[in-house]
DNA sequence: AAAGTTAGTCAGAGGCTCTGACTAAAGACA
DNA sequence: TGTCTTTAGTCAGAGCCTCTGACTAACTTT
């Protein structure tokens, strides 16, 4: 599916989006983090600071809640999450980040900082910021999500 | 994983890609091209205008050939590629777009040019230039498979 | 000619995702 | 209040995807 000139903007953005997946992966491995999937990592990744309900990280990650609930059930049973009583609805329950969990975010957060850091010095700081408008801009557009 | 500014650069280039994705692929659906799944699109989409082994597409898309050439075996039988001898190699066999795959071809490239042409609608000319240069730039960096 | 490498397949296991059916709690409303 | 509808989540089952390990056949190197 080539375009005019290159490549599709498509497989352009997946391109760099799996090698920052990749080293993300690589960085939490070698740290001893090597017991969960990056099926499980694209859920536990839309976990906010407050925690958030199964159906809200399913329809963000765009999966069913069935398949969110089987990864959350791993993800707890890993230790990475945990999940609570929703004090506002007794149906629902929160899923917020756990102990392990915790110690886990802070080196996927270093790695995507040094992979960040790579791009930058390829792109310079003027393009990697005008990289991040524009993805930001298309986010608004693509996602119901954006805020 | 957030950055210092707004989200990380792995999910911001993230959306849009799956944007692009399901919009290609609900495109080709309704055109009755409904019979193929992403994996398998994910390894159709690289093949090149003379053919490719199974051992390269298995690698540019990042998979074991045993898992490619599960996904060749879905698609061949589904008419959309066809394997013909490696004249060159009486091991190898090179994988060729069909028929059916030709067909659909044109129709996912006129999907793509519809989200692009979307998303240059949003961004303007010249920063939807920006985006594809910068792609480019991060691809030759991120992608053995850079030309 | 022998040894090593490469292309691809076979077999088996486990992980991911889906559809459909279901329970329980919440919200709407007469 | 009591009923109807919607929403949160689970259970069950099926199919798809991907992997590791072991293997055959053909090519390459020495």
């Amino acid at each position: 599916m080539p375009s005019d000139n290159g490549l599709n903007l498509g497989l352009l953005l997946f391109i760099p989006y799996r090698a920052m997946e990749t080293r993300v992966f690589a960085a939490l491995a070698a740290a001893g983090f090597d017991d969960f999937t990056p099926a499980q990592a694209r859920v536990f990744q839309r976990i906010g600071p407050g925690g958030n309900r199964l159906t809200e990280l399913a329809e963000q990650a765009q999966i069913t809640k069935q398949s969110a609930g089987f990864l959350v059930d791993q993800l707890e049973r890993a230790g990475y999450v945990e999940r609570v009583p929703d004090p506002t609805d007794a149906r629902a329950r929160l899923i917020r980040i756990a102990e392990r969990g915790a110690r886990a975010v802070p080196l996927a957060a270093a790695a995507v900082a040094e992979v960040e850091a790579e791009w930058t010095a390829l792109l310079g700081d003027d393009r990697t910021d005008t990289l991040r408008d524009i993805l930001t801009e298309l986010r608004a557009h693509t996602d119901p999500w954006a805020e």
